[in-house]
DNA sequence: CACGAGACCTGTTCGC
DNA sequence: TGCGAACAGGTCTCGT
């Protein structure tokens, strides 16, 4: 479900609490409750249990679409894949369904991951780097500049969509701000990584940038019944509107298949990029 | 290096 | 109404 505006919101709540629940950070963690196995992908389980029950969270983060949960002595990485979530609740509660990891904390609060589909996982470790190496650079980092996008996309011969859904190309991208991006910078999703103008990669970058900042401000997009809080679902300008009218010409929004995921375009503001194709195969 | 298919999972929506 | 197919915000692995 969440991408990098989700995961960030995630954070924040985590660390600042909200209307519905109190913050986590500050809070000891006295017990634990495995209720699916695999969504611990490190260590085992009884390791996992003896080392983590006694700390502190200290502090909330995100790196990419992986939320960070700073504890006294270790990291708690965890990745929400396609429908986790993360809740502060009173540690009486009976676990609701597809509640898979509880960490039971002081003050009988309790912060619970529940994940309908089971692809979340989550692991402890004393160095996040080991899961967190392969990631691309943040798109929101103020030290990732256009040049440097522009660099990347003219050493891969990839198609823009997959690539930038390649979270080691460019880290905290999904399905939804993808399209929101390329159809923002006019490109088409099947458009080659390295026959990208400086131009065009200029406004594929300012685009990223902006509909991630936008979702952010939205608290990230809710759909259906996964997540909540979000609102940047009534600004999508092509994400599952298929057949309504693009913003920009009105032309009817097209949905098509790529890399097997939904991909949403504008036919007229993200033309198929046949000319620059045909160059390409010329110079191959 | 690049691509496609299949796997991992459950729940909702679509089409007949 | 009923029922199977298609689809869902993500990633990993394997075969070509």
């Amino acid at each position: 479900m969440p991408e990098l505006p989700e995961v960030e919101t995630i954070a924040f709540i985590l660390r600042q609490g909200n209307d519905d629940q109190p913050p986590v950070t500050g809070r000891q963690i006295l017990d634990t409750q495995l209720l699916w196995e695999r969504t611990l992908a490190t260590p085992s389980p009884a390791e996992f249990k003896s080392s983590i029950v006694g700390q502190r969270i200290e502090d909330t983060g995100r790196r990419g679409k992986y939320l960070l949960l700073q504890l006294s002595a270790d990291t708690l990485i965890i990745h929400l894949r396609m429908s986790g979530d993360l809740f502060v609740e009173p540690a009486a509660l009976p676990p609701a369904p597809h509640h898979r990891l509880i960490l039971n904390l002081d003050s009988g609060l309790r912060l619970a991951f529940n994940d309908t589909r089971k692809f979340g996982r989550v692991w402890l470790t004393s160095n996040p780097e080991k899961v967190l190496n392969g990631l691309g650079p943040e798109p929101l980092d103020p030290a990732f500049t256009a040049g440097d996008l522009h660099q990347r996309l003219q050493a891969r011969r990839r198609q823009l969509k997959p690539l930038l859904l390649d979270q080691s190309f460019l880290a905290g991208l999904g399905n939804i701000y993808t399209d929101e991006a390329l159809n923002l910078s006019r490109l088409h999703p099947l458009a080659i990584a390295n026959t990208l103008t400086e131009e065009q990669t200029r406004r594929l970058w300012n685009a990223i940038r902006q509909v991630l900042r936008a979702g952010i401000r939205s608290n990230g997009a809710s759909i259906d019944w996964v997540y909540r809080g979000g609102s940047y679902q009534h600004q999508f300008r092509v994400y599952k509107r298929a057949g309504e009218p693009c913003p920009e010409c009105g032309t009817k929004i097209v949905r098509i298949v790529v890399g097997q995921r939904g991909t949403h375009l504008c036919p007229n503001c993200q033309p198929f990029p046949s000319l620059a194709r045909g160059i390409t195969l010329q110079e191959g």
